[in-house]
DNA sequence: CTAATCTCTCTAGTCGCTATAGGTTCAAGA
DNA sequence: TCTTGAACCTATAGCGACTAGAGAGATTAG
C-alpha cells in the first residue's frame, strides 16, 4: 500500500494535485487509514500513471474523464476513444499553425527597428498598427 | 468621444475587457458624464487598438503594461522593448518545438489501433504507457 | 414621454493546478 | 513507551485573462 506521498514519488504528480483529481472525479476516492489517510495499491498507481501520461500529451481532464470511464467498460467499441485523440490532435495542429504564423510576424517586427530610443522604436510602433502587418493572426 | 460600445465595436475588443483592462491599469481611467458613463477620445482608441494588437500577439498584459509604460517615455532607450519581443518569440517557439512533439506522438499513437472494443485498443493503452511511446514529451 | 438599448458595479465562474494555514497522524529512534 | 519530525488532512484563496450574470441606473430614438 502507498501512502499519497509515496504515489507522488512513484508517478511525479505532485501530491495537492492527486488530491484535486480525486476531487474532480478522475480517479476513484481512496481507501483510508483509521487516521484518515489515503492508501494506494497498484491499481491506483496505474490509474495515476495513465493520467499523468494523458496530460503530459496535453488532454483535457474532460478528456481523460472521459477515458478512464471508457476503459472500465472492455466490451465497448472504442470508437470514441479514436475520436478523442484525433480531436486532440488536430487542435494541436490548429495550434501550431497559429503559433507558426505569430512566430514569423513577430520575427519582422523584431528586425524593424535599428533605433536607440523609444521614440523613433518601429517595435513599437509595429505592434500598435495592425496595418504594419504582413498577413493575418 | 466614445461610449465604451462605440470603442468596443472599432477595436473588437469587448466590453467587459475593456473595463478589464482598465482595472488591471492597462488604460487609463476614462473620463466620465454626469451619469457615471466612460467616454474615450481617438487616443484611448489608439490605445486599446494597440493592447489589442499586441495581445492577438500572444504578449501578457504584463509585458503590454511595460511597452505602453515605455512608450510614454520617447527619450528612454529602446533595448526593453526590443527584449520583450525577442523573449516573448523565444517562448513561441519553444512552443511550437514542444506542440510538434506532442503532434508526432498523438498521430503514431492514433495509427496503432484497429480494435473494434475497448478491451483490445491500443490508444488507450499507448495513452496508459510511456514506454510505448518513441521519444520525451 | 416612453421604451429600448446601453452602461454601471459587483460577484462568481472558467482551467488546472499551486500555495497557505492550522491542525492531525504516522513511523522511526531513544 | 515516548517523542520528535515528517508527512498527511481539510478548507480556502490565488494565478491569468477573461466571461457571464444580476440588478440598477443612464442615454437616446421615436
Amino acid at each position: 500500500m502507498f501512502s499519497i506521498g509515496d504515489l507522488s514519488r512513484r508517478t511525479g504528480v505532485k501530491v495537492p494535485t492527486i488530491r484535486y483529481y480525486e476531487q474532480m472525479g478522475l480517479i476513484a476516492a481512496a481507501g483510508r487509514t483509521g487516521g484518515n489517510q489515503r492508501r494506494y495499491d497498484r491499481d491506483g498507481l496505474e490509474r495515476l500513471s495513465f493520467i499523468r501520461h494523458a496530460r503530459d500529451l496535453g488532454l483535457s481532464i474532460d478528456a481523460i474523464r472521459e477515458l478512464t470511464e471508457l476503459s472500465t467498460h472492455p466490451d465497448r467499441p472504442c470508437a470514441d476513444a479514436h475520436r478523442i485523440a484525433r480531436d486532440h490532435r488536430a487542435q494541436v495542429r490548429a495550434k501550431i499553425a497559429r503559433l507558426k504564423r505569430l512566430e514569423a510576424e513577430l520575427g519582422r517586427i523584431e528586425t524593424m527597428c535599428d533605433a536607440d530610443t523609444v521614440g523613433d522604436c518601429r517595435i513599437i510602433e509595429a505592434l500598435a498598427d495592425h496595418g504594419l502587418c504582413s498577413g493575418e493572426h
